[in-house]
DNA sequence: ACGACTAGTCAAAGCGCTTTGGACTGGGAT
DNA sequence: ATCCCAGTCCAAAGCGCTTTGACTAGTCGT
């Protein structure tokens, strides 16, 4: 059943039909109810690769997925897509997601945005200097940003939060907890939210004339078995660190299971905090000893990206071009004073 | 840049060239190179939309992705997305995702199949008696069920683990350690896979004359916090399961917490299988007492459903209609024999 | 009664691509 | 010289929709 067929047997033309599901002024009122009725009996759906033709837009954002063998899924994509689509549906926005090898990102982003089948794009896992940003702003597509990049202006579009002063302040409350030796356990290091992460450890602790060793800083993919051999790595130091700084909840979860296994107290022996996205598998607050985070939720940023994507090709942009969240700061159980004598 | 421009610039007509790009026999050698060399210096796409409305095709496959405010995104939607991901990237396919009210899949799944800008679907988290094969069997696109569904003939192409015989193996193996007490955490009541589990321990039980008693029986999202609650619940019963059969390892995280909270010994005070999706966040071997499990790998189905997908699109469809996967049946520590005096 | 609107409708062009059905070469066979 | 054919190429139709520009009534003011 197309537009053709349905005008057809409404005994009217294409014209009037079209203008009647698009809610244009100029038809009448009782066509227009005869239209949609016929169009509720009929079942008919405009085809949406004619109407993307036609018009330019089909109301759909674009991503982009890294993917490939031995490449693991990342949690944090799942929970934000929920996000984003949490506001999409509102808007009958879809997703047109290409899939593609790590390694050629600008390559698949560059074919998503001239493919003509996406209205907008929306950017992640942003590393230090993303080339995808350049590559962007030659062509004519509306983005935005999640997170930021190093080495240009914040010339473009992005929601963010501010890692460094999270992590700044987590280190600064574990400093003022008379804590000297610290660990970081980051994400992979040509990411971008990890090199502020790090950068605002480091302010803290340099405002104590301390810095973060080496040692004690680990950059891997954000999964319970990496956080489990960073752990256990830190412990066997023989300075041990009794401060870390954790980038996401789900490393903590490894973390913390070798601080166990090692026989140590959380929250006395070790304090931890770890940067807590809220997923909704993985509650900070139901760990054995409950884990202080800096929280900020991902699906949130997720539904607010969504808004300000489908807001500017609406044309009602409100919103501001950049923004910059504010992590909270949530004090549990897992942090507490240094222990004396080490 | 498009095939209109391009061809004015080569001094061919629109046909040739785009003969040349799809590579038809019938076009020189020559001037196919002198198209390929033009397309590379101009960065020449051709627009997806056009071509889908001109062929019927367009190299995307149909996901309807179930969200609102409040309704928790999965790990293993991120999982399987990524195996699927993993060979589409081989064959330039991509993905069209529409969000959906949960509550109007099938409405959403209608919407995305008449669209006309998908050539495959792919359905999850099959129900019971799933309304979707009825609606999807009136339309012609051609769809692939993860799972599978009761209440109807398997007349549709699926792949399925063997929820039941892997659950049956599980209960069997703790039965002849001596079990007698059981419990099983399980996923939402309303979703195949859950009554398939059900259904495996339930008759491996019979075969013993036992029962799954209802207290001893949760249906929740497999969330850690689900995990721990329902564990809290089983050790408060008076005459307490000492085996525990889980649906997921996000699960038995939280009900491993419950159980070290209660002061016992997993794998000796109590015994728990679970089983295994190989999420790369969460393994089970580094849990503090590495997890006896039923393994099926999500992405490995996720990349096989995309093979077939694909495959019957590109007419080269050498693969069966319907597959049942065999979970494998590991054991590791978190499984004993029951335990004595009680 | 006549022009000037307005409301409602339509035919046709156009979006960028693929594909059908020729058309035009220059041999090789007859 | 004629015919055929393989090898190349092209003009034009068509995919299903939106939108422009025009056309018909009917209405109103004068």
């Amino acid at each position: 059943m197309n537009l053709k067929q349905l005008s057809k047997l409404l005994g009217l033309s294409q014209t009037t039909v079209s203008r009647a599901l698009n809610g244009y002024p100029e038809v009448n009122k009782e066509t227009r109810e005869r239209v949609l009725k016929a169009v509720r009996e009929t079942g008919y759906r405009p085809n949406k690769a004619a109407q993307r033709l036609a018009t330019g837009k089909a109301g759909s954002i674009g991503l982009v997925m890294p993917t490939a063998p031995g490449h693991h899924s990342d949690v944090h994509f799942g929970e934000f897509l929920s996000g984003l689509g949490e506001e999409a549906v509102r808007h009958d926005f879809h997703f047109v997601i290409t899939p593609s090898d790590p390694d050629d990102e600008v390559g698949a982003l560059r074919r998503l945005a001239m493919s003509g089948n996406v209205d907008a794009l929306f950017l992640a896992y942003m590393r230090g200097h993303d080339p995808r940003l350049d590559m962007l702003k030659t062509l004519s597509v509306p983005f935005i940003v999640h997170g930021r990049s190093f080495g240009r202006e914040p010339d473009y579009p992005f929601l963010d939060i501010d890692n460094e002063a999270a992590f700044y302040d987590a280190t600064k409350l574990l400093l003022q907890l008379g804590h000297r030796r610290f660990a970081l356990m980051n994400g992979p290091s040509h990411l971008d939210f990890a090199i502020r992460r790090k950068n605002g450890v480091a302010a803290a602790l340099a405002e104590r004339d301390l810095l973060l060793d080496d040692d004690c800083t680990t950059h891997t993919p954000m999964t319970d078995e990496h956080g489990l051999l960073a752990m256990e790595q830190f412990l066997q130091l023989e300075d041990r660190p009794t401060a870390i700084l954790c980038s996401s909840t789900v490393l903590a979860l490894g973390a913390v299971r070798a601080i166990n296994q090692a026989g140590l107290k959380l929250g006395e022996d070790i304090s931890l905090i770890a940067h807590d996205d809220v997923l909704p598998l993985l509650k900070p607050e139901n760990f054995s000893v409950p884990l202080t985070t800096t929280r900020s939720s991902l699906r949130a940023a997720g539904v607010r990206i969504a808004q300000r994507l489908i807001g500017s090709l609406k044309q009602i942009n409100i919103y501001p071009q950049q923004e910059l969240w504010r992590a909270e700061l949530i004090v549990r159980a897992s942090t507490g004073p240094a222990p004396m004598g080490r």
